[in-house]
RNA sequence: GCCCCCGUGGUGAAAUGGAUAUCACGGCAGCCUCCGGAGCUGCAGGUCCAAGUUCGAUUCUUGGCGGGGGCACCA
């Protein structure tokens, strides 16, 4: 849609330019938006704006000139040049008609692309350590790394979802030794709880299963590595169950014990030392981030000689740009900011390409239950957890009202309100105008009325501006597709959905819009109409892997 | 103290530097002989403060004020 506007203005450009009437060389980067304001016309275009410094005139007088260079076209009703030289286009019905048999014609693939360049995309999310169930939290987390990948992946790229698995380190010990403790404790001896270990009930019910297994064969047993391992297995089965009833699943995980026993640690810990960004101070080795733009700098190597967690994670990054990707994108929780940065400054040092590496920090999320705040903290085990959540609320609610803001505010998800099936509670909303689309079909169909082939739908009947200001919307979906995809913000989709909803739900409402009529051209027409919608919510809502029921 | 995120109608949120700031909930007033009222229509109500950049600022810069989070040889 953008693309139409985009061709006639950078004719007008040329045309303009050979005429000697603009002395910019070249078409400078230029908005071509939908206006908020349907006066304004279907399209609008700041191209006059961007020229007048370059053109050192009066943004309307360039804007005017521009529009008498356009080229004639009969999809163009009219142009007009407004406010401060803004030029608005307004386009013929049979341009939005083609449009709308277009998206019949494409089906499902509809909003799909094929991208100038197929890029090799990693999203790497969730990445919860294996110590526990995942939290509300980390279904924020979830579900925004897996719609990323999907509106990648809609956007025509190969996508790897990857789980970094972080199986390594003192925190897996404490999670051994809160098992063992707990099947001491099962066996009638006596035993020490680790002072900072798991309390959570699983850490009982994982003992528990132990016993049931070998009975009382491990009470002597070396060291914590059987309970660990024991531990590790069932917690992530646990993780992954949970994802699976999100419908989210993983095409890598990534072990970071890997990353010892390959040797990737010690080289990149001495090429950080060869490029000049370790130091040691106190026993324990440092890398040097102040000189590369961070406020301080950090333990690298701690003195006991373990490494600090930073540098098995610029050893992973660096692993994943060895791997070829075009882009790394990262989902983090907030609290991991300053983690990323230390990555990112550790692969520079290497003298590596960061700028592929991208970051999509998300803040908290906060459950609310019957107005009250529910607390959640992984060690002391008071919280609800993200399967919980899903079992009371459903994975489709879950997955919606998470994505139903931007990633970067503070989420407050309430409980009685997503149990609500009402307008409060908008995936509903959403859905319904699918289901009901549906239930149209299935009435026409009982009345022996059959959709028509694309090309003998008589789109031509659909002159009413409410019927137009749909199919506008509809021929949005590409773009608005794009564009969430380059931003990585499925949020986009969301609010699209709820604004394509409502203007199917007006529209509806109007009785002179009776889909099935005795007319039968038109009655095809209409079909093929909301049709269109059904197709575009049903694509929208599986970008964010939502359900799109023909029924409620 | 330093760093990051956020301050938008009563509430929760949208808005690549664009025009008269959008949507929902709540409030008020209405709409079902008709394809599903889990719906629709109308009204009232808002950009934290102060400078700056710009033809134009909710958006960018600086400084306040307010809320949240991070500042370990934990991950």
């Amino acid at each position: 849609m953008k693309e139409f506007i985009h061709s006639l203005l950078s004719e007008a450009f040329r045309k303009a330019k050979e005429g000697g009437e603009l002395k910019t060389s070249d078409l400078p980067p230029l908005a071509i938006d939908v206006p908020k304001d349907p006066a304004h016309g279907d399209l609008a275009s700041n191209l006059a704006l961007v020229l007048a410094r370059s053109e050192g005139r009066p943004p309307r007088q360039i804007a005017e000139m521009l529009a008498r260079r356009l080229p004639q076209s009969e999809d163009l009703a009219a142009v007009t040049v407004a406010g401060p030289g803004f030029l608005n286009f307004k386009l013929a019905p049979r341009f939005w008609w083609r449009r709308l048999a277009e998206v019949c014609a494409e089906g499902s693939r509809f909003g799909r692309r094929t991208p100038r360049r197929r890029l090799k995309v990693q999203v790497e999310f969730v990445s919860a350590n294996p110590t526990g169930p995942l939290t509300v939290g980390h279904g924020r987390n979830a579900v925004l790394g897996d719609s990323i990948a999907r509106l990648l992946e809609a956007c025509g790229h190969e996508v790897v979802r990857e789980y970094y698995f972080n199986n390594a380190g003192r925190q897996m010990l404490v999670l051994g030794e809160s098992v063992r403790a707990r099947y001491l404790e099962r066996c009638g001896l006596p035993s020490s709880f680790p002072q900072d270990g798991y309390q959570g009930e699983y850490i009982r019910e994982i003992a528990a299963d132990l016993e049931a297994k070998h009975g009382a064969t491990l009470v002597g047993a070396a060291d914590h590595m059987p309970f660990q391992q024991h531990a590790e297995r069932a917690i992530f089965d646990d993780i992954a169950a949970t994802l699976e009833r999100m419908r989210i699943r993983f095409d890598v995980h990534f072990n970071e014990d890997s990353l010892y026993r390959d040797g990737s640690i010690d080289r990149v810990l001495a090429d950080l030392r060869a490029a000049g960004a370790v130091y040691d101070k106190d026993g324990a080795q440092w890398l040097r981030l102040t000189s590369l733009g961070l406020p301080a700098d950090r333990v690298i190597v701690k003195s006991s000689g373990e490494p600090a967690y930073r540098l098995p994670d610029i050893a992973y990054h660096r692993n994943k740009l060895e791997r070829g990707f075009d882009e790394i994108v990262d989902v983090l929780g907030a609290d991991h900011i300053a983690e990323h940065q230390e990555v990112k400054a550790g692969l520079r040092a290497l003298g590596l390409d960061d700028s592929r590496v991208r970051g999509i920090i998300h803040q908290f999320v906060t459950l609310l239950r019957a107005g009250q705040l529910v607390k959640m903290s992984t060690r002391r085990a008071e919280y609800v957890t993200l399967d919980e959540l899903v079992s009371e609320v459903g994975a489709d609610v879950v997955r919606f009202l998470f994505l139903a803001r931007k990633a970067d505010t503070h989420l407050e998800f309430d409980l009685e309100l997503a149990k609500k099936q009402s307008m409060e509670n908008p995936v509903y909303y959403v859905q319904y105008a699918h289901a009901r689309i549906a239930n149209i079909v299935r009435k026409a169909q009982s009345e022996g009325v059959d959709g028509a082939a694309p090309a003998d739908v008589a789109f031509h009947r659909l002159t009413q501006e409410d019927e137009l200001t749909i199919i506008r919307r509809l021929a949005e979906f590409p773009d608005l597709v794009s564009e969430a995809a380059a931003e990585l913000e499925p949020h986009r989709v969301t609010f699209y959905l709820l604004d394509l909803a409502a203007a199917f739900h007006g529209y509806y409402n109007r009785k002179e819009n009776r889909v099935v009529s005795e007319d039968l051209e038109l009655t095809r027409a209409r079909l093929a109409l909301v049709g269109g919608v059904r197709q575009v919510i049903a694509g929208g809502l599986d970008l964010l892997g939502v359900s799109a029921p023909d029924r409620m």
